[in-house]
RNA sequence: GGCGGUAUAGCCAAGUGGUAAGGCAGAGGUCUGCAAAACCUUCAUCACCGGUUCAAAUCCGGUUACCGCCUCCA
């Protein structure tokens, strides 16, 4: 049970030990919903939810709280777009998140807090800080006074002074100090508000993590993950919120994943080069996708296009079609196994572990089933073979699967009557030798979509 | 200006001191009626310069290029 992790906080690796024996509390930003979410989106979904698997497969009961972010001002321009509401807007947008995620093979968090539900806490939070004098009231906003936080800057590693330099101009003049930070954001006409004791308004960005994360999980927490890009000032400010309010440490573990371009740019909105998790999916199996994302580290940069992904696909395919022939032959064998595939398990195994307990490397996880893929593959060439150790080839292959969330969906069972008749046709044609008739009939099938492989056993398809 | 990151074969990508994992693509071979799949073989000295060391992709210094954050952003 070594679990290392890079910890933003230290920028070291570091050994990972919970706060509470075996039980893990985690906290992920999750996305503003005011749109369906993006390939840069999904990252750390994946990523997170990945880690958040590992930990359950070392035994640690995770509690994994994921927040949307269900009123701010995107929200309330996108509902107006949209003509309709707030509400109703992220409704169909959480629901679409899951929706997506779920695709990606990412599992239900323990809970989804929406700033909406959490609005007493959130306001408790802020008034806590006003009365220990860490947030001031200037008509109708309620700032964070930075200054008063001694540590600030200490996840950024930036100073304060460094930090004022190269802030812009603030036009703001009613704040203390250019970097305070809105709590809550005075209501404007027809817009949504709540009651609090200085006003009606809505609660700024940062605090709501804060407020939600000490709802769910407590005043200090194991591991507190997003983007690189929320490091700063996200991240930054939830600290200073979380330990001015509290009195103690927020998060003993900070974890940012690295970005996605697209065709080595930026993903940006004025480049129009976004891509929609939504509209991949309906070229690429989601599985797909998150296979590709975890063949680079998550702290690495990635590239996205759609020949990487197709070249990703090629590899993952390797990987199914292993798994797929070690299934398909083991019910034919005998019982019995050997101690050298019995070994051979426990080495894939460790190697696996060693991978994953380095700071989550994935990318080394995925080298480990191809070395598992390999095994299999050589082993099904050998004269006498077992069930036993096919099972335990199978065995690990399910469970390491199951740590990265990937999976092998069974092609189709079912096929159309017509392309089964194509195959028999083309058997009875190799029979009889008319291999011209035969290659015709293999062609027509490849141009549906189903590629054919003639084994001993028989002639085996799958889908290209 | 401040803070940080990246640079490894045609492509993707691991690797933080001991002589370059893995995958894709390619080449040759085995198997196959031919294929496919699989297996075997083959394919890099790690941006550049200098230094430390018995030994560096890995440490130190410098150079170059690209990128991120400092402003909403995964």
């Amino acid at each position: 049970m070594t679990i290392k992790l890079y910890n933003t906080l230290t920028r070291k690796k570091e050994l990972f030990q919970s706060i509470e024996a075996n039980k893990v509390k985690m906290y992920v930003c999750g996305p503003t919903v005011y749109n369906y979410i993006h390939i840069g989106n999904a990252r750390p979904a994946v990523v997170f939810d990945t880690v958040r698997r590992y930990l359950e497969y070392r035994n640690y009961d995770v509690d994994y709280v994921l927040n949307f972010t269900d009123v701010d001002d995107k929200l309330i321009k996108a509902a107006k777009a949209a003509n309709t509401d707030v509400l109703t807007l992220s409704d169909r947008y959480i629901e679409a998140y899951k929706a997506d995620t779920a695709s990606l093979g990412v599992k239900e968090a323990t809970h989804y807090p929406r700033v909406t539900d959490t609005m007493p806490e959130i306001i408790a939070f802020i008034k806590a800080l006003i009365d220990k004098g860490f947030a001031y009231v200037v008509a109708g906003d309620v700032y964070f006074r930075v200054r008063k936080y001694e540590d600030y800057g200490k996840l950024s590693h930036q100073s304060l002074d460094d930090l004022r330099s190269g802030a812009r101009i603030d036009v703001d003049r009613r704040k203390e100090d250019p970097l305070d930070f809105a709590l809550w954001k005075d209501a404007k006409a027809d817009e949504l508000y709540w009651e609090a004791p200085w006003g009606k308004g809505r609660p700024g960005w940062h605090i709501e993590c804060s407020a939600m994360a000490k709802a769910h999980l407590g005043e200090t927490i194991d591991i507190h993950a997003g983007g690189q890009d929320l490091a700063f000032p996200h991240h930054e400010n939830e600290i200073a919120q979380s330990e001015s309010c509290n009195g103690h440490t927020f998060a003993n573990y900070w974890l940012h994943n690295g970005y996605i371009n697209i065709e080595d740019e930026k993903m940006s909105k004025s480049i129009g080069n976004i891509v929609l998790t939504r509209e991949l999916l309906e070229q690429f199996d989601g599985i797909l996708i998150r296979y590709f994302i975890l063949s680079v580290h998550y702290r690495s940069p990635i590239n996205f296009s759609m020949g990487l992904l197709e070249q990703a696909k090629a590899g993952f395919n390797r990987l199914k079609t292993a798994y797929q022939r070690a299934q398909e032959v083991t019910q034919d064998l005998e019982l019995g196994e050997t101690e050298v595939v019995k070994e051979k398990v426990i080495k894939l195994r460790r190697d696996f572990e060693d991978a994953m307990d380095d700071d989550f490397n994935t990318a080394n996880a995925l080298a480990v089933l191809f070395d598992l893929a390999k095994q299999i593959n050589l082993y099904l060439q050998e004269e006498t073979r077992f069930a036993g150790d096919l099972h335990a080839y199978i065995g690990l292959f399910d469970e390491l699967l199951t740590v990265l969330g990937l999976t092998f969906e069974a092609d189709q069972v079912l096929l159309d009557e017509a392309v089964e008749r194509l195959i028999e046709e083309r058997e009875t044609a190799r029979k009889n030798r008319d291999f011209k008739r035969a290659d015709e009939l293999r062609d027509q099938l490849v141009d549906q979509g189903i590629l054919l492989e003639d084994t001993a056993g028989g002639t085996r398809w799958k889908r290209g």
